[in-house]
DNA sequence: AGCGGATGTGTATGTTATACACAGTTCTAG
DNA sequence: CTAGAACTGTGTATAACATACACATCCGCT
């Protein structure tokens, strides 16, 4: 496997890390530095991780990182696949629908329980590890289905970008519930920027109170309902797919 | 309106641009400002947006700007929300699915014109005017379809975070093509970190080239497949409505 | 035995955001 | 018409940051 060519974020996911050679033993890891800043990301967010807070973490100097990691826009990189790479994806051979719901839910959850992963620039497409993992496990959930292998891809890549973007919405409306003091809820904040004149249909949604109750998302309901519409229209493609009916371009034809 | 009790970052957003009262004129102004930030972002990408680099090109100091502006941070605000509102959104009344269909595309389009929108983190849920209006037209392309508004808010949602999700995936495609030389492209790079034995779908995947075209995205066929998936899902959805069967949760049950 | 590469450290540089005090400008109250 | 108040852009200062570089120390291989 020839690394050479690798965008140069990429290496270091892919470098043997080579045995201890000459010189003092490292006191540190790669995972150790890694681990770290993930924790500190995890409580502050990803603007908390500096390279002196995490160097200060671990007890040793700022500089030291450096042996590990050669820039902090590695560093990221690295902390993106690990945490994503914390559980392994979900393969359900039997039914299709019921393992892409499952993977769907588990990328979400990922999103969650490390929400600076949404912030993470990315310097790349996805290719590190754990993200071919995750993406190889999507694809086989589609292997017992008879699809064009490139619909697979936009299909997986569909419901990534559906994960992703409800893990967002998700974060923010839990970020916005702590200051309630002072700052109002989403509701709230809708009810006074909102004008029935100009905004009829948005204020009709925010006088239904969806966005006041305690909990401003759900995950079974809100989450569920997307996630179920995206797959019904997975079923029917495939269904018109069987027919030898393959529409290729965009649905701006009517077709209601 | 009480802007009083909004977050913090959103108040500079619907604050009335009061009147010149005493003092000098004012050389500068909110909007320009947050036009030569969206040049140099457009140019450099987000991380080149800094206070001096904007002061340097308005050809004023940089402590100038926080005269206009409280924090960076809310320059940002200020900035994606005037990307946002750069094209209004797409209203047809006609057929809500090439509604939303054009409305969708105009989102990836607004996405790949400036980029460093996918990188701007989100202080707070969507409530600028812009992004308010984006809503209410995505809304407005359902009004006449008889679906409960809490489900319409979730189809915009989805076909949101899918824009977003595509254009992230079509910027990184083409920010890999420049440096062909000295970096593989995306088919490349994964014929280098997969494996048969591990990865067989994948394998699949790159060795049918679908990687390796001239042009990685190509938005009428990818952009336009998912879209087609979703919106089918949808159209299902409305029919099923229309039965008066409504399925609220998560579609893990086989369904096949 | 000792060489050379590896390791953690200290120092230094350049960039960044932004707090603060200032001097100049212009409107408004008296 | 004048004095002061509010607002302007500017210069200086600080603290946090990423990172280049030189160094002393350590240790396996020859």
């Amino acid at each position: 496997m020839d690394i050479g060519r690798l965008p140069k974020n990429l290496v270091v996911l892919y470098e043997p890390r080579d045995a201890h050679r000459r010189g003092p033993r490292p006191a540190l890891s790669l995972a150790a530095v890694v681990g770290a800043a993930i924790e500190i990301a995890d409580a502050d967010g990803l603007a908390g991780v500096s390279m002196s807070k995490v160097a200060e973490r671990l007890g040793y100097t700022t500089m030291s990182l450096y042996r590990y990691v050669k820039s902090k826009d590695e560093l990221l990189v690295v902390m993106a696949d690990a945490a994503t790479g914390e559980h392994p994806p979900v393969v359900n051979a039997e039914s299709w629908r019921a393992g892409l719901a499952a993977w769907t839910g588990s990328i979400f959850a990922t999103y969650r329980r490390h929400p600076w992963l949404l912030q993470v620039p990315m310097s790349a497409p996805p290719a590190g590890p754990s993200q071919l993992l995750w993406m190889e496990a999507g694809l086989q959930n589609l292997a017992r289905v008879d699809l064009p292998i490139g619909h697979k891809l936009q299909i997986i890549q569909l419901l990534h970008g559906y994960a992703r973007g409800e893990a967002q919405m998700s974060t923010d409306l839990s970020s916005l519930a702590p200051d309630a003091a002072t700052t109002a809820g989403y509701g709230e904040i809708l009810r006074t920027v909102t004008n029935p004149a100009t905004h009829p249909a948005l204020c009709e949604l925010v006088a239904s109170g969806i966005f006041d109750g305690p909990t401003d998302y759900d995950e079974d309901v809100d989450f569920g309902f997307g996630l179920t519409t995206i797959l019904t229209g997975v079923a029917q493609l495939i269904e018109h797919q069987a027919r030898g009916l393959v529409r290729g371009t965009a649905g701006v034809s009517t077709g209601e």
